[in-house]
DNA sequence: CTTACTGTACCGTCTGGACGGTCTTGTCAA
DNA sequence: TTGACAAGACCGTCCAGACGGTACAGTAAG
């Protein structure tokens, strides 16, 4: 059954993920990971041939689930908002979700730092399309560093800045963002 | 003699430091460290009984460092600077120096992510200080978070911003902190 | 005699991965 | 409807290798 696949699929990333947050990147290993989604490890071999396929597929589900969030946003948006405060939105409510959804990265680089690459290029894919959108280049760089500053201290699990802090650097940069 | 006991464990910081960031986080093993520090397993472990050790050392050694040239910055800086902006150059100049020079930290927290606590907790400290030195909170967040950013730029060697760019976002970021 | 190592041999553990086997499901002729 | 059977999805076991760490004998310097 196709559909038994695809769930199998999907609990094994959401697993990997849960492990690389619960008991720390290092512990990222296979048999974790497939004790953790109710698949032996013979299952999770079937699905990700190798531990650098899961990863991989982390990675990428990961850009494509921002990409998506991105578009929607852009196309829901409010019609008079700029690209820059869609950006800043987004990525402010995606940290807003208090979990460091996104460890599992320390587990990728470790196993090989070239899963860089894809994220690298995504981001600077992003950038690029922000810098033509974007008349005020000061504001734009200030406002998409603060806000990988933001997505920084999320994934560190960082607690220096308090909730209302947050609140008020975002509301800062939608009004530096224009 | 004393001075030789410094010189290898300083040698065997600068070579885990170097291992990390050219093969990767997750080759940062005992042997390759001691084999590029030209120090034999055997001498590692005396200066470092235990894997952990190590890595807390560069932890404490990276800290202090930053510390050191942050105090040193403050005394020696403009005496019209405020500290926002003594902060911002000085992390500034550190992230220039094009190096990743903490890719250890990926190693660090795969080992153990409360490895990260005192790193947490010094960064909550500085940002506590600057807080209290710092008229504008709104203008404190959002070049404490752009500097964040940069350096999560760096860490993970993202070549996302041009050198100008980088510039440009510095000046700004002085011209925000006043 | 002590300090600060070097060098080697070794152990237990864990990991990714290969493999062969097993249960389930869909297909299709009769 | 049924029974044979192939394919797909998954399990459990095993293994080579790497890793962290220990033990210990040796040595060069002071």
């Amino acid at each position: 059954m196709k559909a038994r696949r695809v769930n199998s699929r999907e609990k094994i990333l959401a697993a990997a993920a849960d492990v690389a947050r619960e008991s720390g990147p290092g512990s990222l290993s296979l048999d974790a990971v497939a004790s953790r989604a109710g698949v032996s490890k013979g299952g999770l071999l079937y699905n990700f041939p190798t531990k650098a396929k899961l990863m991989q597929a982390l990675v990428e589900d990961y850009l494509r689930a921002f990409e998506r969030a991105l578009e929607s946003a852009r196309t829901a948006g409010a019609t008079g908002e700029s690209p820059l405060a869609t950006y800043i939105k987004l990525s402010a409510e995606h940290a807003e979700e208090s979990k460091p959804s996104a460890s599992w990265i320390f587990s990728a680089i470790a196993e090989d730092p070239d899963f860089l690459t894809p994220i690298k290029s995504f981001r600077r894919q992003v950038f690029e399309r922000l810098k033509g959108e974007t008349p005020d280049l000061k504001a734009l760089l200030v406002c998409y560093l603060a806000i990988e500053g933001l997505r920084s201290m999320n994934l560190f699990d960082s607690d220096v800045l308090s909730h209302d802090e947050r609140r008020l650097l975002v509301s800062s940069l939608l009004e530096i963002a224009g």
